[in-house]
This record gives C-alpha cells, sequence and structure tokens, in this order.
DNA sequence: TACCAGATTTTGACAAATCAAAATATCAGA
DNA sequence: TCTGATATTTTGATTTGTCAAAATCTGGTA
C-alpha cells in the first residue's frame, strides 16, 4: 500500500516542521494543522492513523514526531519536491517564483524511475532553486547552518546561499532586490529598534529590509581567495 | 470546482469509448466499469453523479454519453495525457513502450501553464508517440481515417501512422518487428483461415502476425512522389 | 491552590469513491 | 408469450479525509 498524496503531506509537513524545531521536539499538533490548511481536529485523527501505520509516534497533548521509517518517506516526499523545482526552472524555463506550487502537484505523481531521470539530467544536483538540499535517494538530507541577514557579520560580502520562503510574493521581492542564491550581499548596518536592515548588493545598489525578511535569507561569507 | 482525478478518468474513458463506438452511439455501463476497472455498480453511482453535473447525459439500463460541457473536459484530458507522452519520450528520453502508465498519473497533476510549456517546447505537436491526435486547447480532436494491416491493399508500400494498443507488451511487439510510425510496411498475404497477415518490412525482413494485432496497426499509402 | 485562556481531543456528521451481493430489467430464443 | 442468460441497478457497508462544535486537558497566573 503506497501512501495517499494525503499521507505524504502529512509526512512532509512533520518532517520539515521538526528540521525548524530541532531534532528532539515534537510538532504541536495546531501547528501541523495550520501547514496542513485543516482543522486541528482533522489533524488530530489523521495523525493518529499515521501512528497506526508506524509512521510517527503521537504523544497526547504533547505532540507528534516521525519514526524513522515515517522520516524516511517524508524526506523522499521533500526530494521529488526539489528535484521538481529544479527541473521546472532548468529545463522547462519557469521561475523559481513559480515553481513551488507545481511542485505540489507533481511530487505525488512522479514514478521513481523518472524522478531519477529528472536526477540524472540535471547532474544529481545538491540544491533546489531555492537553495534548500535535496535529500538523497536513501532519504539522508544534510542540511547546512548558515547564518542570515540578520545574524552574519557587517560590512563584508556575503553570498546568497538559501531563501527559506517558498510565497511567490516574497521570492519576487528577493529577486527585486538581487537576494537570490548566488548573488553576493554586503549587511551596512543594522537597526533593532527600527526593526531593519540596510544591504549594498551587485553593483552597489542599497536597500533597507526589515529584520523578518532578512532572516529568510541565509548567507555565507565569500572565501578570501576563490580558487582561480 | 475542478474535477477529481476519479471523475477526469471517468470522463475521458467515455470519451475513447464513444470515439470507437461511434458518436451517436451511448457506452454501455459494464464496458465503462470494465476500462476503469471498478465494479459496475459503482460505474452507476459515479455516471449518476456526473450526469447531475451536467457531464454526460445518462440513460438507464442504455448507457451514458459525455455532453459538451463533459466532451471538452475530457478532451482536455486526453491532450494533456498525449503531450505528457510525447515529452517523456521526446524530452526524457523515455520509451514509447512505458510513457502510458506514467502519463496516466501526471495527467491530473499538470497546470495549463506547464502544459502549454510542454507543447510549446514540443513545437505544437498533433500526435503522440503512438501517433494518437492531440486534441486542441479548445478540445476539438481530429481523428484521421486509415487503413490497417487487416484492410489495407496487399503488395502496395504503406507507413505506420498508429499503433492504438497502450499494452508495454504489445508495443514492444511492435518495435521488434519495425511497426512503429513512420517505419513502412507491406501486406505480402493475408490468411482469413489461419487468421494470420505477413508483412514484408523495412530491410526485406518477413514476419506474420496475428489478425488481431494487424487490425492495431494503422497505416497509410507511402505517396508517390514523395516531395524532394 | 484555584481558575482561566488557549490548545487539543472527542463526537457526530458529511462527501467521495468504492465493493459485495441482492434485486431487477432487457432481450433473444423457444 | 414465456423463460433464462446477461447486463444493470439497488441496497447496505466500508474507507479516507474532512469540518463544526462540544468537551477536555494543560500550563501558567492570581
Ligand atoms: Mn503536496
Ligand atoms: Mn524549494
Ligand atoms: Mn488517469
Ligand atoms: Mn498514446
Amino acid at each position: 500500500m503506497l501512501p495517499s498524496h494525503t499521507v505524504e503531506n502529512y509526512l512532509k509537513a512533520v518532517f520539515q516542521a521538526q528540521t525548524v524545531l530541532g531534532p528532539d521536539e515534537l510538532v504541536p499538533m495546531g501547528q501541523l494543522a495550520a501547514a496542513l490548511g485543516v482543522v486541528p481536529g482533522t489533524a488530530t485523527a489523521m495523525v493518529k492513523a499515521l501512528a497506526q501505520s508506524g509512521l510517527v509516534r503521537y504523544e497526547a497533548y504533547a505532540g507528534v514526531r516521525l519514526t524513522s521509517a515515517g522520516e524516511k518517506l517524508a524526506a523522499l516526499v521533500l526530494r521529488r519536491h526539489r528535484l521538481i523545482e529544479l527541473f521546472l526552472v532548468k529545463v522547462m524555463g519557469m521561475s523559481w517564483t513559480d515553481v513551488h506550487d507545481e511542485a505540489e502537484h507533481l511530487e505525488h505523481a512522479v514514478s521513481d524511475r523518472l524522478i531519477d531521470r529528472i536526477d540524472e539530467m540535471l547532474g544529481r544536483p545538491a540544491v533546489d532553486p531555492h537553495g534548500d538540499p535535496i535529500p538523497a535517494p536513501e532519504g539522508t538530507v544534510t542540511v547546512p547552518a548558515y547564518d542570515t541577514l540578520l545574524t552574519c557579520p557587517l560590512h563584508s560580502p556575503m553570498v546568497v546561499k538559501r531563501v527559506s520562503d517558498q510565497e511567490t510574493d516574497f521570492l519576487r521581492f528577493a529577486e527585486r532586490h538581487d537576494l537570490t542564491p548566488g548573488q553576493t550581499v554586503q549587511v551596512e548596518e543594522r537597526d533593532t529598534a527600527a526593526d531593519s536592515v540596510r544591504l549594498r548588493g551587485t553593483g552597489e545598489r542599497e536597500v533597507t529590509i526589515g529584520a523578518r525578511a532578512a532572516s529568510k535569507v541565509l548567507v555565507e561569507a565569500v572565501p578570501r581567495r576563490p580558487q582561480s
């Protein structure tokens, strides 16, 4: 019995909530329900069924976490999602701002064989168009720990490595300000009171963005001596 | 309310049954149920619901036929299916023998925008890898009337235009004997008693195939003076 | 320690899609 | 016209996924 679309979506949501909360935390039902756009009671019912199938462990009033079986399945859904996103950008010429919604459906419909062709065609990539890491076929992921524009050093050139928001509007905003993976930026000033971050980007252009937005842009120091 | 996968599959099945039975025939429920792999009672229930939605007309004990609304939806599902099949062959390098099952799932998951990119990328093709005509975005299809290897003239070179069976095994058989769209064949002899057809294919190779198989290979006379 | 606000679970209902099996209709042949 | 074989419909259940709203729990605060 292969998992339904719904089951795949629940597992993926738990997986992603778990990676932000930390590996030992339980995901609260309210958060899970919100992520999936269902009413809390629905999530409770579904999670109980998933627990029956051995895909999650569930503690009433505490929350839910994936078992290793559930974790593997979830990682494979995420793998499909991210490979599809990259495929849509690289091969189909779609914009990175739009591919998420399309991938949200396709991730449940592609076969293992097709996903492997896609992977091969893309040269076994490590990250998707947003810089999100692509889980291996075995279901393992390594998530590099990056600074954000809110935590990185000032006056020091940084490369954008990842933009962690799937909303078309935010991605368009990021693109408009050259905050896409691969671009270089530098934080000029942080104003805690104003809740803002002033940036100098490619071509000396300056922008000031909110702290909220800044925290979604993950960066890494530009290596001192780039390989010739 | 966009139609569910199930509704799309029912409409497509009625559409296809209708094109083989003829435009004025009602599709019997038993046949529809068999095509969809459900028990007859299920088909009856579903068809009644489709009739409620105005997608089909249903006459108890007689059968079902698409309304023009249903026909348009069905044609669009078929359009997606066939464009996806061609895409999988041309762009993803899959075999024409395998793409049907993959397309059966993807046809319900691709957006209109993506399907249009695919159509564009393929150069607005008229037929899929099996020679099946691709419905227009408006939901219209023109089905050319071809001879089959069972009805075409003897000793006269014919081009294979279409192979009308989606089974991997049959398609592999056809491929083995150079009976793929674009190839040239010639019928040497028909033996009604033996229920067989003897063919001479590319490279003078001869094969004898059954009448059943022969009827699935649609052909057209090779034009007298091919365009230089 | 008692209470409350907020989160969570429970209960009861519903829609979609399906099957098994009983009931019924149709149609061809005697 | 009657009869049976076959096709179709009906009936009653089941599974999955969902919501609304009532009931219950939990973690702090007074
Ligand atoms: Mn999804
Ligand atoms: Mn992504
Ligand atoms: Mn289908
Ligand atoms: Mn085809």
